[in-house]
DNA sequence: TAATATTTGGCAGACCATGCTAATAGTGAG
DNA sequence: CTCACTATTAGCATGGTCTGCCAAATATTA
């Protein structure tokens, strides 16, 4: 992992679909070794895949929710129990492990307010052991970049 | 947007780089109308490009923090002031406009503890204007996906 | 039913990816 | 300093992919 690596990286994240053409002439190599790095950056793990950035509301999805749950308590079943009934709703994009005053921050995106409430009634509410629920919402996106900072 | 185009979405969400060809064929669709399918999402905003996932930990940043602040006063000047500077910071991939008690929540990776607090004291609260800023780790993540929910 | 608009499929030329080989640069021991 | 060795790079050729164009098919409206 050296600087071309990074540079390579920043460019993907930039535009994942750009040529390796283009790619290999943006970080100043010629075209094959310029694809080795980046096979090498895919097996080792380093890059996870490619996606394409999707604007949630023209989906139909005007919702997104930063959603702060505590469990009730946190042995190992409660735990496992809970992160992977997360891991099959499709409504929840992110989960993470917090520090802090809440055990786990989702992003969920729905369709409407209404579908929100449903799915905290019939999905989270249902899975049990959760001690709290505290939900934000985000009205505006200043900004969502998926390019890393330089170093 | 019909039913086709959502499954397009959500296949170039979870590969953004598949061939046009087997995109085709996973929609049921000869490659030339897909192509123009997707093209038109492209040109119409909704697919907004495409990105490489890259492990932040093997990038060098092992820190991601999710970043709750308060603004002082919320006068046109001080917000756009804000906003703009937040917008330079490549440490800060995302920032969201918040229902409740904390204006915004940001989104910031860097690669240490000691690269974060510099990036509070040496950054953000030079910012001025800031009323509070309250900070949570993500020391785990259960789930990080890229696709949207069927609908 | 007929006319129109929209979407689709197939084809051809240009472009791109990628494995192979040779050349170059970098490294360490003598 | 030189030689041998390794790692990385560049160039080339082949095969696959993209994409614009035109005709056919499908859906829509009157």
């Amino acid at each position: 992992m050296d600087d071309k690596d990074r540079q390579i990286i920043r460019a993907l994240q930039r535009d994942g679909r750009m040529s390796n053409q283009d790619l290999a002439a943006m970080v100043n190599l010629s075209p094959s070794p310029c694809l080795r790095r980046v096979r090498n950056l895919e097996k080792s793990g380093v890059i996870e895949g490619y996606s394409a950035r999707v604007n949630a509301r023209a989906y139909g999805l005007a919702i997104t929710a930063f959603v702060h749950i505590r469990l009730e308590r946190h042995d190992e079943e409660t735990v496992q129990n809970f992160e992977r009934q997360i891991d099959g709703m499709e409504e929840v994009l992110e989960c993470h492990v917090m520090t802090g005053q809440t055990d786990y921050q989702l992003r969920v995106v729905v369709e409407s307010l209404d579908a929100y409430e449903r799915f905290i009634r019939t999905q989270l509410q249902r899975l049990g052991g959760i001690g709290s629920i505290d939900t934000s919402f985000a009205y505006g996106t200043i900004k969502n970049s998926t390019v890393f900072p330089a170093r």
